[in-house]
DNA sequence: CGTGACCTTGAATTAGCTCAATGACGGTGG
DNA sequence: CCACCGTCATTGAGCTAATTCAAGGTCACG
């Protein structure tokens, strides 16, 4: 399935033209919800404002996969709502998510002329689309949007490297602690109350994806620190951490 | 061990002033190895003078760490010469290699302020290093050095994505075959001849921690890849490999 | 209230790890 | 020149963390 299909169609409660018609004048960017994050936060209304026209908003379903590795990179994407997940497969249905990525994130920058992964949305997503084209002339229009892009690029790199020591070289339940506390840390950000709560948009398979493991694990593993009362479990995806930092010190591999 | 002791001292053989009389004139820049490689192949001559007066040469021995995880990002680096291991470590002595680079290879785009990773010398390395803030200086006089940057940034990011495929769910062998068939890539870069032969400067501990698998087990690996007639072992660090096409459909996982 | 997707738990299996022994190689000093 | 030593690589034997296979349980939704 190619992306151009995939963004092009089936996207049948957002018409393009609509679509198109509502950023005119760069109302849709000022006022938008990621004005002050991700790559629009480097940019003055000005600049915004032609970065309005190359962008085309629209609305993903839940589930929906909107890029297919290998395929042709034509467009590069802005998440203003919902939750993203990005992986990579093996011929055989083997799995890697290389992240969840959310609103702010920008979406495009591990490519040569082809995706290096897909994507799919885990809820409803909302995000801005741009023409890979289109999207390069105006960053070399605007420096700064050129160096706001190297600054996401070197964070995902950290991240990146983050992952592989967890994947390499941590066990399941420092997988899980690290996982857990880097979804607080997203959260929360700076520091993390006690008692810190979760809502988890992706299942047990995806952060089993995630972490390098099985669904089983990661539940046994879930189950073990419930047991410890490192964790509580409610209804839903909603997971508590009583005492964050304890999570931590698992995470960090020191003990 | 902070770097700039690791960098400021410690080059008996190659005394300081001495590098940077070198370095007048551009024309050790012009004249340099990597010349047409790396971040210098995005500068002409006059903005490459600019590069070279806030460059100096350094040679690290065999076995030197000269980057520290999380120590002050006071630097960048590029390599000119040899090769370089990038790694994080667990407290417990855990060890990622996140990964083998080499000649042309710009340090530095993993970081916040502080260092992502440790770098250690594996063979005689020869680099440049600039400080960071001289460099974002130039960088911002030439918008063709962000660009390319980003560029490395972003080819970085594929291979990190790879990598975290590899250590998430490949076998291993899988992961061996997928690591000598990526050094035949850098080697031999488009196609790779039959028989293809190479000789790697890592030790199989450097491999297991890239890997993320034992010694032994990189060694039994190996082993059995003998054993089928897929590659065949010389002296000291030398793999050659009859048939690289079926390396390559191993490293894929398609069988 | 039936159905399907997701989660949890248990039992058995296994890929890769740990521990241990031996071998190959290269440098160093007598 | 060769004996010694340390580092690195290989191989074997047994172990274990995580997987696979299997069975229920929970929940949302039509």
């Amino acid at each position: 399935m190619s992306v151009s299909a995939l963004t092009a169609g089936n996207i049948p409660s957002y018409p393009r033209r609509i679509v198109i018609a509502g950023m005119d004048g760069c109302q849709a960017c000022s006022v938008c919800e990621v004005r002050a994050h991700g790559i629009c936060s480097a940019l003055n209304d000005d600049e915004l404002a032609q970065l309005a026209k190359a962008a085309v908003r629209v609305t993903i379903p839940p589930g929906r996969q909107f890029i297919e590795e290998d395929s042709d990179a034509g467009e590069f994407f802005n998440i203003t709502s919902g939750t993203v997940k990005l992986f990579k497969s093996l011929p055989d249905g083997r799995r890697q998510i290389m992240g969840f990525v959310g609103i702010g994130h920008f979406l495009g920058l591990a490519v040569s002329d082809r995706y290096a992964f897909s994507a799919e949305a885990i809820d409803q997503v909302r995000l801005c689309r741009f023409s890979r084209e289109r999207l390069e002339t105006i960053i070399d229009e605007f420096p700064r949007l050129e160096r706001r892009l190297r600054n996401e690029a070197a964070n995902e790199l950290v991240a990146a490297q983050d992952q592989m020591l967890l994947l390499g070289r941590k066990t399941a339940r420092e997988r899980v602690a690290s996982f857990l506390y880097g979804q607080m840390v997203e959260r929360y950000s700076d520091d993390i109350p006690r008692n810190a709560r979760l809502i988890f948009p992706m299942t047990r398979a995806d952060i089993a994806d995630f972490l390098g493991l099985t669904v089983e694990t990661v539940s046994r593993t879930i189950s073990g620190l419930r047991r410890e009362g490192l964790v509580t479990t409610g209804a839903g995806h909603e997971i508590s951490v009583p005492t964050p930092s304890r999570l931590q010190t698992i995470a960090r591999g020191e003990e």
